[in-house]
DNA sequence: TGTACATCAGTGAACGCGCGTTCACTGATGTAC
DNA sequence: TGTACATCAGTGAACGCGCGTTCACTGATGTAC
C-alpha cells in the first residue's frame, strides 16, 4: 500500500473522527480497530502508534462527542437571546444530529461503557452531565429573567429536554430512520414550552 | 455435574429469565451461552437443546420484557380510575424496575440489535412501541374524559413520559445507582402534568 | 549543496482469548409389551 | 409387575471466527555536519 506518512496528531485526529463516524452508523460493536484501519487507510496494527489501546480511542471519542455537544449549545445560545427560544434551538439541533446520523448515542448505552471499564464510565457521565449542566444554565437565566417557572429544579427541566431527544433517537434507529423525530422534536416542544413557562407568558414559538 | 433432567419447556423459561437477568445486570455484550448456562446449571452446548441460538435466546427475552412491560401497564390502571394517576402510575412503576436493577433498557439501545440482526430489530420495535401505544390509549381515554388537553397526540405524550424514564435510567447506570431517579421522577411529572392537562384542571397529585 | 544518521509512521505475520456452535456420546425417564 | 426399547436432556471435546494486541521489520522524512 505504502501510504503517505503523516504526523501522529493529524492520525490521532482521523482515527477519533473515523471511530466517532463508526459508532454512530453502526454501534460500538462494529467500531473494531480493523474497521478504523481500514477508514483510515492504515494497516490494524498501525493504531497502535498513535493510541495506547482501544479503551483511549474511545476516550478520544467522547471527547469529540462533548465537544460537539458543548459547541451545540453555544452557537443555539449565540442565534438569539430569549432562553426559552435557546433551549429550542438546542433540542432542534440535536435532532438535527440524529437525523444526519451523526448521533451517538450508542456511545452512552452501549454495553461496553457500561459494565467492564468504570473509567470509560465515568468519562460517559462527565459528558452527559456536562451536556446537561450546561443546558440548565440556560434554564437558570430564563427563570431569573421570569421567563420560566422558577419552581423547578433547572437540571430537571434539562433532563426532560433530553428526554424528548433519546427515545426518539432509539425509534429512529430502530426503524432505519422510518419515524418522523422533527415532528415528534416539534410536537413535544409544545407540550415542553407549556409545562416550563410561567402561566402568565405564552411561548413566542409555535 | 449429573444435573436432574428437566422438561424442555421449563429450561425454556429457566434459560431466558436468566438471559433477561443478565442483560438487566450486565449488559447484552455479557450475556453469554457460558453464562446463561452457569446460571442455569447446565453445560453451555446443553443450551442448544432447547434453543436453536442465541438469537432466538434474545427473541424470548424480548417477549417476556414486553410481557412485563404489558402487564405494568394493566396493573397501574387496575390501581385506579382516573387515567392521569393511572400514568403515573406508569412511570412510577418503570422507575422501580430501574431502581431494582431489573430494567433491560440495553437491551433495545445495543449494538446488536440495532445493526446485525435486522429481525431482532424488527421484534424490538414491536415491543417498543407496542408499550408506547399502551400508554396512549390511557392518554386517548384522559383526552375523552377531558382529563388531558386534546390537542395533542396521544403517542407524543406516552413517548414524552418515557422521555423521564429513558435519560434518567442511563444516568442511573453510569453511576451505579448514584442518582436518586425516584426524585427525578417526581419533579419530571409535575413538570408533565403541568404540560399535558387542561388549564383548568389542578392535577390531582402533586 | 550533499551526505550520514536518527526518528518514527507504517507493515504483516503471529499470538491468545472468548465466544457461538457442532457432534458423537451417555444415561436417565417413561412407554410398550 | 417386570423387561426391552425409544426418547431426549445433559456432557465434554473440538471447531472456526473475529478481535485486540505484540513485535521485529522497513523505509520515508527531516536534521546535523
Amino acid at each position: 500500500m505504502a501510504e503517505a506518512k503523516l504526523d501522529t496528531q493529524v492520525r490521532r485526529e482521523q482515527i477519533a473522527e473515523a471511530a466517532m463516524n463508526l459508532i454512530a452508523a453502526q454501534g460500538l460493536r462494529r467500531m473494531s480497530i480493523a474497521a478504523v484501519a481500514r477508514r483510515v487507510g492504515i494497516v490494524p496494527s498501525g493504531i497502535y502508534r498513535h493510541f495506547k489501546n482501544k479503551d483511549e480511542i474511545i476516550h478520544a471519542v467522547l471527547d469529540r462527542v462533548g465537544r460537539r455537544l458543548s459547541e451545540n449549545v453555544e452557537a443555539a445560545c449565540r442565534e438569539c437571546d430569549d432562553p426559552l427560544e435557546q433551549l429550542k434551538g438546542v433540542l432542534m439541533r440535536h435532532i438535527r444530529f440524529i437525523r444526519e446520523g451523526r448521533a451517538v448515542p450508542r456511545m452512552v448505552f452501549s454495553d461496553d461503557a457500561q459494565t467492564d471499564n468504570s473509567r470509560l464510565k465515568q468519562h460517559a457521565t462527565k459528558i452527559f452531565s456536562g451536556y446537561i449542566g450546561q443546558v440548565a444554565e440556560i434554564v437558570g437565566q430564563g427563570q431569573s429573567q421570569g421567563r420560566i417557572r422558577s419552581d423547578v429544579d433547572p437540571r430537571t427541566v434539562a433532563m426532560m429536554l433530553l428526554g424528548i431527544v433519546v427515545p426518539a433517537g432509539i425509534i429512529w434507529h430502530l426503524t432505519d430512520g422510518g419515524f418522523d423525530v422533527t415532528r415528534h422534536a416539534q410536537q413535544s416542544w409544545r407540550l415542553f414550552a407549556r409545562a416550563v413557562t410561567n402561566n402568565e407568558n405564552i411561548p413566542v414559538s409555535q
